[in-house]
This record gives structure tokens, sequence and C-alpha cells, in this order.
DNA sequence: TATTGTTATACTCTATAACTATA
DNA sequence: TATAGTTATAGAGTATAACAATA
């Protein structure tokens, strides 16, 4: 368990790392909006995929999901197949100009944050992936039921804020 | 140097971040955006500031910041007077109403990440601190120069993609 | 009846450009 | 002329709810 200012500090990280992000979509390519390419890089890493499973992975609602998939189905850069097992589901691969775009976008960002993180020791850059990682699980696990007031029902034992 | 994949994974792991801050978003009371709440964080922090100081804080563009701090104001949260010194300017300051929005939010977000996180210990959190402020200061002091084409002028020898 | 996916709508955040007021 | 700040507009991302098709 950490000190309360620690997790303040952390809270303003997170907002404030949104510059960072920004930053690097400024690296994309033209008509590449940054939610394309990330959906597209779950595509090469984890292949033919559902609807379902994509927003999984995006950890977004399927219905921004959708939009994503349908504007990289309409760029030509990934295939929408009816899947034959559940005629509901609808089964997602990469195109060849899906993998080409991607290249360049990998290459791109890498390009930035290689310049932009030039002190950066393999070491240090690996650590950090994997405390994002862990952060991110830890996040998936509890899921933040829905801004719950604080103290839903109960004595005010737990945390003493 | 860190290795290409090292990089691709950071990129990765820096949109899926995104998933987590919306998740200690849902935590912030009514009527406080994300912006808004950071914002008064900063207040909190450095004192009064100027508009233009509180820009470069958020790194946004300064429309941005004057929309969240008109937002602040109408709400009560922070006041904005006239610097006598450059009429031009106008200095701003936290209200007590604002610093109990503040407390109320900190105390949320806190809850919200001692729960989720309950397994790290004060250095992890201390470490991914560290790494992502110093994330931020590399990409703040090479500023990524608008999408350089990959290659501004130079033989086409690197990325055939 | 439940689930998969799509579409419509609304909200938040951001950048660019045009504008006002002051330096 | 240059700078501080505001406002209008447009673009990207997300969530909720209503809907169609299938299980």
């Amino acid at each position: 368990m950490a000190a309360h200012e620690q997790y303040e500090e952390l809270a303003r990280q997170l907002s404030a790392i949104g510059a960072v992000k920004r930053g690097l979509n400024r690296a994309l390519p033209p008509q590449c909006p940054p939610a394309a390419a990330f959906t597209l890089s779950m595509l090469r890493r984890y292949g033919e995929l559902r609807m379902s499973r994509i927003a999984e992975l995006l950890d977004v609602d399927m219905s921004v999901t959708s939009r994503h998939v349908a504007y990289a189905a309409e760029h030509g850069w990934l295939d929408r197949k009816p899947d034959p097992l559940d005629k509901r589901s609808r089964l997602v691969t990469l195109t060849p100009e899906g993998e080409a775009l991607l290249d360049e976008v990998s290459a791109r960002c890498v390009d930035a944050l290689a310049h932009c993180l030039r002190d950066w020791s393999d070491d240090d850059v690996g650590l950090l992936n994997g405390l994002l990682a862990r952060l991110r699980e830890g996040f998936g696990e509890c899921r933040t039921p829905r801004a719950p007031e604080r103290q839903p029902a109960g004595p005010p034992a737990r945390t003493p804020a």
C-alpha cells in the first residue's frame, strides 16, 4: 500500500501523460486516426478477431469499436466477414494494405520515441512497459464501479480518505 | 537506446492507458470534467497563475485553457482578476469552493487507486511516477516537429514501407 | 429471451483561425 | 507590430440507448 501523496501524484501523471500521446499521434500518417492504428495493431498481434474481442482489447464499448472498424474497412485496411459458426458475429482480419499502413505507423512511432527517449536504456523502457501493463491489469480487475459516492453503504472505517 | 520492440510496446501501452484514465475519470464528482480537476490541481500546486502558464502546465493550447478556466470560473471554483502589471493578462486563483472540490476529487481518486493498486508498494508507485515524469520531460524537449514526413530530406534508404 | 453488432445522439477534449484589447 | 486571452468551428474519442438480426 502506497502513500496518499503517491496516489495523488499518479493521478496527476495520468492526466498529464495525454500530452505524450498527442505528441505521438501527430507522427501518424494522414487519414489514420490513433484509434484506427491501435485497432490494426491488435489485429496484427492477435490475428483474426471478433468485434466483441476487439472491444475488449481496446477497452471501449462495442459501439465505439464498430465505428473504428468501419472506418478502417472503408479505407481497405481490414476485412469483415460473417462468422460461419455464429451469423451474428463478424470476423475481422488485416488486409495487406492494413499491414503496410501498420508498418508505416510503427516506423513513425518508433522513430519519434527513439528520438525523444534516446537517453533511455532498454531496461528503463522495459520497466515502464511492465508497470503500465500492471497498472492496466489492476484497473481492469476492479473496474471502478461507477462513482460509488465514496462510501455506498457502510461504516466509514475502511478508507479514512 | 532501447530496442525497436520496446518502443512499439511503449506506443501500445500509451494507447491503452487511456482506459485507466477513463476509469479514474468515472470517479470524479458530477459537473467536474477531468480537465477542470486537473486545472484546479495545478492551481493548488503552484498558486496564482496566468492563463498562459496554465496552458503550459496542461500542455494544451491557450484556447483550450481558456475554456476550462471559464467553465471552472462559472462554477465558482476559481477567480480571474486582471494583472495590474499587464492588463492583457489575467491572474487565476483557487476559491475556497475550488479547494473543497479538489479535496473531494483527490479523495475519490486516491480511493480508486488505493483499491485497484492495493498490491503495489510505495516504491512501485514512486517508480512509475518517476518514469512517467521522465517520459513527459523527454517528449516536452523534442516536441515532435509535426509529422516530419519521416525523412525530411535524405536518401530513401531507411524505411522502405 | 439473450446476444452480436450497428446507428443516432450527446458529451469531453483538442487544435486552428479570427478577433479584441493591450504592450 | 507583437502578445494575452477569447470565441467559433471542426475533428477525434467515448458512452448510452434504441434498433436489427441471429441464437
